[in-house]
Parts: structure tokens; C-alpha cells; sequence
DNA sequence: GCAAAAATGTAGAACGCTACACGTAGAACA
DNA sequence: TGTTCTACGTGTAGCGTTCTACATTTTTGC
């Protein structure tokens, strides 16, 4: 089935580059991967040469020896523009290095990972992984990895850069009590496995049992999925006991909260605060107007990334690194009246 | 500065998979290629062999000498939650096949497209690229390319895929018409170059023309940066003779109109009308009700992801996929009154 | 039955690079 | 002067696949 292209251009190989500047393909190979041992006179022949040929090493052939200068950033889904914060650490860290970043959206579980071990990444970043710690580990084994967004770090063989979700949550359930509201509902998210969940429920918890308001502790959980969220947001709006305030699990369900209010033609703050997380672009639009905690995605992605290179150079020993959230108040939690 | 990395795993080679099945290594070879002149006594076997050992193939080592399997796509940004339909549209067409997807996205124009020639993509699918049509049969010359979103396919070399933008833009004024509004601005894009920014342009001329409304024609153009798109915005809405109407480039941009005529007091529909393009998922929520124009990025990604591999596998003529995009209604475009 | 054709399997040379193991030359030391 | 270092280059064996060419077996045609 399988026909023939096109002829293509055929590439400039290092052994072009090596004739060219009239030295060895070794002593390319080592100007290219700044090894040792090259003066300053032969670097500057080669460079000279790969620069005027155009020359660009083929991944493929680098990795079946050394390394593709390849990371792998997972991500779990592509609609939550929080991930574009990340993305812009990332390459942030990335500047001025060879690496290169290729992201890839886990469509169904961990055959991703799997496809990009394949593709020989040399470092994976997963960014809110949904995944046991043993499972990580065993990904660990196989490749240097760093998680964004995953709390349990007891025997982990990784990295792991977060915020701090249990003080996130405290801030939001605070700051919603600082503003006069007492019935403070959370939106949570009903998924499988995930240590940021845990951290916020559990901050949650103990913020609400801190303010006096134990007896007020609801937790409500829907799927990722629009019409689940809008449904569960709905029960809860119209519920007999209807909360005063709602902190939502991500910017994205805060955003269908509002949508459900203002159908419900409940007005926002006076009859439901809201507070997001994640502090997206789009809570500051006048529609919105949404209060969210901030855990600066941009830092979490530039510090993964820094991690995962120092891994990816020899370090062994896991570091977890832990960004403090802070909340950014808008019109959508201000005071009951 | 390399230093040694904790020893791994070594991964299952071919060579083993032949060894266990008794076979030699290119018959293996055939197996996962579905190469011509294998029995399905062999084929079994080999396949035994490659479920009891979990042996995974090398892409680098495949790109060596034939395709990785991978194919490329470069989105322009990350924020827009379009983006992700095309996604949802491409891993439809890959199911089934051995191809893997690996996304990039284009930070600095075009060397983004090296790197992906570099790791050896089979193909690559561009999503609203600002190229020239020149610039983008360079790439053709040395990789299966499919665009999405470039209507300038006069000698090309590559696919295209795209929506009817001209169409769309019609669409969207004729629908304002309707519905009362007369002073329909357009709220472009300022970007280099951009053959899609040219179809929407002059197909709400036309349409205005055609409406009589010749003399109301007033196109705006923000670049992508939300500071600037708000200013111009404002400035739209502030002028001596306010728009009834803004049809936008994008539900990004339509969002943020939305944003400032809410700080303006002014109110949606009555005062001032607003129609976006992509009809993305926000839309739908209550504190937008945007109208928009369906592209269905979900075809654009599927149908591209086809001509892709139909490429690789060698046709050389090109071909190009044309959706008819609609106009979804809701409040934010209503009748004027 | 026998030649020709088709089907099935194998050997082994690439693919472009890295990294190990050396070779060489000059400097430093005694 | 010899010996030991150090710095700098080179030759070359792979890395894990694919693919061409070929060898062998089976089927087909008459």
C-alpha cells in the first residue's frame, strides 16, 4: 500500500559538515554536543562550515546514541488556557538550550507516555497527572520525569512541582468568610485518582472548620463534562439550603457556575459568591469578573522544567518544589452587603 | 557536565522479539509493517512473541530508515479552546492507525517547523499559519504538509483545509441584517500575513455591499494581545457613531467586546450586537450567549489528518477540503428591538 | 510432470549520529 | 633527557530499525 514519495531534498549529514571544514565526523560530533576537548580554532571551523551548509542533526540518529534534546510535556486536556501559563514557563526555561518541547493531550490514559518513551523524549514534564504514585514510579524507571500538579511524594523516584492547593483552598474559604459569607459550598471534581483534589478538599475542611462553619462543610463533585457540571451546579442552586458562596474546583467550572446563576437570574455576588482557581485570562472580563487563586502557572512550568533537565544531567535524588497561591479578589466574592 | 544517569531498564529490541519467535528479524520487521509476503502462521507467531515480551518499537531507530509514525501539528497559541476541536477531529482519524500526534506550538514563527523536520515527523499539519505561499511550499518540498486555515492554493504543493471564511463572514453580516442591525463594523485581526484574515474581510464587504449598507463599512484590526484588543474596542464603542453591530474575528475577541460594552453599560443586543467565529464552547454560557459562526473544527482536524496520511503514503497532487460553515444563533445577536 | 510464477522467508548493508578507545604532540616536572 | 600529564583529534563500532537482493519453497499452468 505503502508507495513512494516524492523526492525530497536530500539532508546535509555531519559527515558533509566533517568534509567541508576538513576535520573528523568525531570532531564535529564533539562541537556539536560541546563536548571536551575541542579548541577554539576547530570550533570555530565547524561552526563555520555547519553554518554555511545549513546543517541540522536528525534527532532519530542522535537518539539511537545520546539524546534527542526532545521534552515531553503531558497535558491532560487542551480547553483550559491555565495550560498556555505553563506552556509559557516551559519555554522560558527552554531558551538557550538545544532542548526542544513537543506536547501531547492524554487522550486515553498512559499510552502516551508510552508513545513518547517510544519516540525517545528525553524527559517528561505531566502536568496533573491522574495517576497512582506507584504507576509514576514506574514511569521514573524508565525516563526522567517531573510531575506538575501531584502531592504524594513519599518514595517518589521523580520530581514534582506544585502549588500549594491545601493553603489555596484555605485562602479562597477565608477570603469568602472575610466577605461576609458563611454557607461556602465547594465544587470539586469527580475523578478517579488525584492527590491536588485530596489537598483541596482537605484544605477545604479545615478552613471551614477553622471559621466556625463545620456544620456548613459541602462537597459536591461533578465530571469535567459540561452538562454534568451545569446539572450538579443547578441541584446545588436550587437546593432547599442553597450556599451563599461556591469555590470551584478550576476557573472553567467557576465560569459555568456563573453561567447557571445568571440563568437562575441569581445575582452574583449578592444572592452567590464565586471563586475559581487557576486566576485564568478570562476572569477578568466584565462578564466574569471572577475572583480565583493564582498558583502562577508560568513559574510552575519553568520550574519543572528546570528540574527536569537537571534530572535528565545525572541528578538522582527527587525534589519537590512548591509555589504559595495567592487570591487575586474580584467583584464576583465581594462583601454579602 | 553530563553525568551518568541511573541505569535503566534496557528496552526489548527486535532482535529479541525474532530470537523468541524463532524467526529472523526482518520477518519480524514485516509483521509491523504489514509488509507484503508474511503467513499468518509467522504473523501469529511474532505477534505472541511481541504481546509475552511488551516489545515496543523504536521510533528513532525506525526514522532512521523509514517513517517515525509521528505526525506534527503546530497550533499558533494554546489559549484558544478552538484549537482543541481540531485535536478532538485528528486523534478521530487516527484511531486505528499506527500514527501518534505530537503537538507543538509555533513561540517563534517558523523554527518550530525545523525542529519537527528534525525529529523526523512523517507529515505535518499547520493550523492558521502566517506563511506565504512560498514559504509553505519549501516546507512541501521537504515534508507531506496539510494547512489548515490558508486560502491561497495557487500552485501549491501541499492540502489545505479550511472553512469558507468569505462564506462565514457573509453569513454573519446577512444575519445581523436580519436582524435589524445596519452599522455592522468588523473587529480584524492586525497580523502579517494571513489569507484567512482576507477571505473574512472581503466577504463582509461584499455582504455589506450587497445589504446596501456599503457606506457603513468599517473594518477595525487589533493584534492578538488582549491590552490592545480591549483599547480598540473601546474606541469602537466610544466613537461619535457607535457600530449597532461588531462582527469579530474570533469568540476570543468577541468575548473581550463583550467585556468592555458591559463596563460601558452599554447592553447586548439593544445597544450593541455581537457576533463571533469559531463557536467555541464558552458561547453557550449565560453570560455570554454569543452568536458565532460554526467552522467545526472537529471535521477541519479530521479531514486534514486524512489528506495527511494520504500524503505520506504518497499521492502527489494536491487536494483541498472546504467545510461550509453556519451561523449558531444566540441572544448576544438578537433583534434590535 | 515440469517449467514458470508466486509466495514466503532470510542475510546483511545501510540510516546519521555518539562515544569509546586510542594516537599524537607539546608542556611540565624531575 | 626522559617521563608523565594534559589537551586535542581521529577511527570505528555500534544504536534498532528498514529494505533490497536473494534463496527457498509452494503453487499454478499446461
Amino acid at each position: 500500500m505503502t508507495k513512494k514519495s516524492p523526492a525530497r531534498t536530500p539532508r546535509i549529514t555531519i559527515r558533509e559538515v566533517a568534509s567541508d571544514a576538513g576535520v573528523s565526523v568525531a570532531a564535529v560530533s564533539k562541537v556539536l554536543r560541546d563536548a571536551y576537548g575541542v579548541s577554539e580554532a576547530l570550533r570555530a571551523k565547524v561552526q563555520a562550515s555547519m553554518e554555511k551548509l545549513n546543517y541540522r542533526p536528525l534527532a532519530s540518529a542522535r537518539g539511537l546514541r545520546g539524546r534527542t534534546y526532545t521534552l515531553g510535556l503531558v497535558f491532560p486536556d487542551l480547553r483550559n488556557p491555565f495550560f498556555a501559563d505553563i506552556f509559557v514557563g516551559v519555554n522560558a526555561a527552554l531558551e538557550r538550550t538545544q532542548y526542544q518541547a513537543m506536547q501531547g493531550v492524554s487522550v486515553s490514559a498512559s499510552s502516551l507516555v508510552e508513545a513518547m518513551i517510544d519516540r525517545q523524549m528525553d524527559g517528561l514534564v505531566l502536568i496533573g497527572p491522574n495517576e497512582t504514585n506507584a504507576r509514576l514510579n514506574d514511569i521514573a524507571d524508565r525516563i526522567p520525569l517531573v510531575a506538575i500538579g501531584h502531592h504524594d511524594i513519599e518514595e517518589a523516584r521523580f520530581d514534582t512541582v506544585n502549588n500549594d492547593d491545601q493553603l489555596g483552598a484555605r485562602l479562597a474559604v477565608r477570603h469568602l468568610c472575610q466577605n461576609g459569607h458563611k454557607k461556602v459550598a465547594m465544587l470539586s471534581l469527580a475523578a478517579p485518582v488525584s492527590t491536588v483534589i485530596n489537598q483541596r478538599e482537605l484544605g477545604y475542611r479545615l478552613e471551614m472548620t477553622e471559621q466556625g462553619l463545620g456544620t456548613a462543610i459541602n462537597i459536591v463533585r461533578a465530571p469535567q463534562v459540561l452538562r454534568d457540571v451545569q446539572l450538579t451546579v443547578r441541584r446545588l442552586l436550587e437546593s432547599r439550603d442553597r450556599p451563599d458562596a461556591i469555590f470551584c474546583w478550576t476557573d472553567l467550572m467557576a465560569f459555568e457556575a456563573i453561567s447557571v446563576a445568571t440563568e437562575l437570574e441569581l445575582s452574583i455576588p449578592q444572592d452567590i459568591a464565586i471563586v475559581g482557581y487557576d486566576n485564568t485570562v478570562f476572569c477578568e472580563f466584565a462578564q466574569n469578573r471572577l475572583t480565583s487563586i493564582d498558583q502562577s502557572g508560568e513559574v510552575l512550568g519553568l520550574q519543572a522544567t528546570r528540574l527536569l533537565i537537571e534530572r535528565i544531567d545525572g541528578r538522582s535524588h527527587s525534589e519537590h518544589f512548591v509555589v504559595t497561591p495567592r487570591v487575586v479578589a474580584r467583584a464576583s466574592s465581594a462583601k454579602a452587603g
